[in-house]
DNA sequence: ATAAAACTTTGCAGAGGCTGCATCTTTAGC
DNA sequence: GCTAAAGATGCAGCCTCTGCAAAGTTTTAT
């Protein structure tokens, strides 16, 4: 009757997956409140109850805290893109990777929206988010030109990574200003679509 | 026989927009020499030959040292997109804007060359980059709005100024990586060309 | 030319972010 | 249980950044 437990993991990894959720979850609580600069790391360790040394253990800055975690959400989207068989075209192909993020998100929905009620307010943070995929920009770009074929000076893998990019983030953030009213995959799917059409100036439509 | 003097400017205003040059070419200099975080702002201000609190009138941050300056460049790009025919389509209209920018840039190019060696070196400084548009991004957002008539609410304008925003970045980073041979309008306007197309897959050309 | 007004530079003190190191406690494996 | 690895904590210290007050300099008005 002993069923496999689904995490494989020790009590230490348990606490500290937890000890970094109450950091992380702490920190967006009390900046949503007060705002960035009236917050302090001790303060956010004092909620979560530890030291201040240790909230350093698991973020090497502040603000690390409160844009969540850009190494996992930068693995899921390359498996993803790694998963689309390569004959469909880049731009199909990201969407598809975007798709499995915002997934993600949106089954976070509670998290994720105070998130982005946060980042919306402190444009630092913001470029932080977008900075987390700078790294992850810089996979996807090598992925994309792996998949076309393309030789590595070309303009094109970049391109179509960063204007991906670019809808994913205004989706996000649309998404968070009507407070997660509505799919998230939606609106992605939706700017995607107007991306592929060559953006067309919708008055001519 | 005295002419008018085309800088209508003080020495006190002059010697402002000297010592501020000073700053921010000693910091790109010494940064790129020996990496972001082996550089102080003494030792910065130093090169420059003020006081380290001189530094702090004139920079809020030491990376806002390196990144140049957002408000003079989203003023131009504002002007010049207000210049443009309403009737020609958004995107049209950011080219011909970005296009504004970019000449400003290429006029510059020396120290634009420095500055994104520097940035792509440190992603921290790419968000900053990117986040000094993000209150560009926002006057470009209501300008698009107004100019295309569209609710406020609507999707499309923060969508084509997010995708123009990342042709013109992965432009410039292009140029850069090119040590500058070649002409940055001509980059843009490759890029433009591509996404008015919906980026097709370059294989299938 | 001179004095007053306006502005800049600078030093100082202090809060907060962040790191290295040593120590102590907890957990995992035997 | 015992030992070794890993995490938590305290402490000292550097750096970033800010407010304040005391110079010093440029501009303006007389």
């Amino acid at each position: 009757m002993t069923r496999d437990d689904p995490t494989p993991l020790g009590r230490r990894d348990r606490k500290k997956r937890q000890t970094r959720a109450a950091l992380a979850t702490a920190a967006l609580r009390l900046v949503a409140e007060r705002g960035l600069d009236q917050v302090t790391v001790e303060e956010i360790s004092e909620a979560a109850d530890v030291s201040a040394r240790t909230f350093f253990n698991y973020f090497p800055t502040k603000d690390d805290a409160l844009v969540g975690d850009p190494e996992a959400d930068r693995d899921r989207a390359l498996r993803a893109l790694a998963a689309v068989p390569p004959e469909q075209p880049a731009l199909e192909a990201l969407r598809r990777a975007f798709t499995e993020v915002v997934d993600e998100v949106q089954g976070d929905a509670e998290l994720w929206l105070l998130r982005m009620r946060v980042v919306v307010q402190h444009p630092v943070l913001l470029a932080r988010l977008v900075s987390g995929n700078a790294v992850t920009e810089q996979a996807l770009v090598s992925a994309v030109a792996a998949r076309t074929g393309l030789p590595p000076d070309d303009a094109y893998p970049a391109l179509v990574v960063a204007v991906a990019g670019a809808a994913l983030r205004t989706s996000m953030i649309r998404w968070a200003t009507c407070d997660g009213a509505g799919s998230l995959a939606a609106l992605l799917d939706e700017a995607f679509a107007a991306v592929a059409a060559g953006l067309p100036d919708p008055r001519t439509s």
